[in-house]
RNA sequence: GUGGCUGUAGCUCAACUGGUUAGAGCACCGGACUGUGGCUCCGGGGGUUGGGGGUUCAAGUCCCCUCAGUCACCCCA
């Protein structure tokens, strides 16, 4: 074996590659569709971009080295402090909502292991400055339409979605006091982890019975939004969040999106920073990690930029995904393809097929000619192998009547026919339009 | 960082309880085939058996270390 790429990161070859171009244009195509803009930023940022939101523990899962001006520096691990400094120095002077996308590739120092590598694409959504739940229903939207544009229903993919000040507000309704809610929370995470005396545990460790921990962890369990309203009528802010979900909801079936959604508070995202609304993209026989994961996070830039803003949005990484489509079979298999081969039929001929395939390019095919004499039975099998839809065999009577013999590859029996050359170019045109 | 499993050609895999020069299919290149494809036939290139050390008359095979892959833990932005 020779040595290969570094652990965790790949090699592209054109096919995979073509694969990742396909699946950057749907990522792309959906974003736009919403009206998000595209931006970027830099790969290598200050170490401490991530450490002031992470803590120090982080620098152990990055990419980190000091850079020759004695910088301490780090490849981007994610996304959203990057954004968050872009939009924070800017805010005052950016139309609001901020609708932004992305898609870098980051990295982040760890064994690699199913779906997680040390690198990875990921598309980037995020909204600022927009606090209402129509942001919440549109972001999962454009999660959605990524799924539906890739092939992938509501039979392939469930939107697990929780809210955070919901699942408070049920807590609380129950009796867990406020100081025991993050340990409630971190039960709540674990809840398809752990066994229940664990779970348990962990809330009667924080102060809170077994009884209210038992009673909370069957309702996080059961998920059900019926329930829930019966069992907390009157109670204002269980109440409160419950409408603002019907809202959610009916936005999300306005979008054409809600056979993906199924409510599930042990959706917890971490302990991190998330605010209100979150989801997680699962495919639904369960077999892979989540395919994407955002919310809402609306003190994040005040802790990060100083400016109070609120803010929403998700990640969604190609490697998981990708692993995934092809599970599925809806990723393309990312053969070579071009258009025409542009065959001399003998070694006389070859300059007059480059100036056939120069004629062709102008109008937009994609040709390719061989750049050593070959037979024309060699040609023809280098013209298949290459993906090549069509032929076009340059001789004597180009040279002696200025026609071409152009012959259809695809199917067994290929059609020929003889054509002016100066009519080619358009017949090929036509043929590009009418088979894109 | 911790643990389990696995490493033979580009890929999928053979090679008896340790025993000759590590084989096959696919793929690639060439030929049959210098004016017409997918087929067929023939030939060719390709391996430090992941690497290193050890045991043995003899190691792809057994032992140790290491590297890599894979899965799980930790963590999840």
């Amino acid at each position: 074996m020779s040595a290969g790429a570094l652990p965790g990161f790949r090699d592209f070859y054109p096919e995979s590659f073509s694969q990742r171009s396909w699946l950057f244009d749907r990522w792309r195509h959906a974003a736009r569709g919403f009206g998000f803009q595209e931006y970027d930023g830099p790969p290598l940022e200050p170490l401490d971009l991530y450490t002031k939101k992470s803590g120090d523990e982080i620098v152990g899962q990055l990419y980190n080295f000091e850079d020759k001006g004695g910088r301490a520096v780090a490849l981007r691990p994610e996304m959203t402090p990057t954004v968050a400094r872009m939009v924070a120095s800017k805010a005052n002077a950016l139309r609001k909502p901020v609708r932004w996308f992305s898609m870098p590739q980051l990295f982040r120092y760890e064994r690699q292991q199913k779906g997680r590598l040390r690198e990875h694409f990921q598309l980037n959504v995020d909204i600022f400055g927009e606090a209402d739940v129509s942001a919440d229903a549109e972001l999962l939207a454009v999660a959605c339409t990524v799924m539906r544009d890739c092939g992938l229903g509501p039979d392939d993919v469930k939107a697990r979605v929780s809210d955070r000040r919901l699942l408070s507000a049920i807590l609380r309704g129950l009796g867990v006091p406020d100081e025991a809610l993050s340990a409630a929370f971190g039960a709540v995470d674990k809840i398809e982890r752990e066994d229940q005396v664990a779970l348990v545990k962990r809330f009667t460790t924080a102060g809170v019975s077994e009884e209210v921990a038992v009673k909370a962890l069957a309702m996080v369990r059961a998920s059900d939004f019926d329930a829930l309203r019966r069992d907390f009528a009157g109670h204002a802010e269980v109440e409160e969040a419950l409408t603002r979900f019907d809202e959610y909801r009916a936005l999300l079936t306005a979008h054409g999106v809600i056979d993906y959604l199924q409510l599930d508070l042990s959706i917890v995202r971490g302990l991190a920073y998330y605010t209100g609304i979150v989801f997680e993209l699962f495919d639904a026989k369960g077999e892979f990690r989540a395919i994407c994961g955002g919310g809402r996070y609306d003190n994040l830039l005040q802790a990060l930029g100083g400016v109070d803003m609120p803010a929403l949005g998700f990640g969604m990484g190609d490697v998981v995904l990708g692993e995934l489509l092809k599970a599925r079979g809806k990723m393309p298999l990312g053969s070579a393809d071009v258009d025409v081969w542009v065959a001399p039929v003998t070694a006389e001929f070859r300059r007059s097929a480059v100036e056939v395939a120069t004629a062709l390019r102008r109008v937009g095919a994609r040709v390719e000619t061989p750049l050593r004499d070959q037979s024309l039975g060699k040609q023809m099998k280098a013209a298949n192998a290459a993906g090549a839809r069509s032929i076009v065999f340059v001789g004597e009577g180009l040279r002696d009547r200025g026609e071409v013999e152009w012959k259809d590859l695809r199917g067994t029996e290929g059609t020929q026919t003889v054509i002016p050359l100066a009519r080619l170019t358009d017949a090929v045109k036509a043929a590009l339009a009418a088979t894109p």
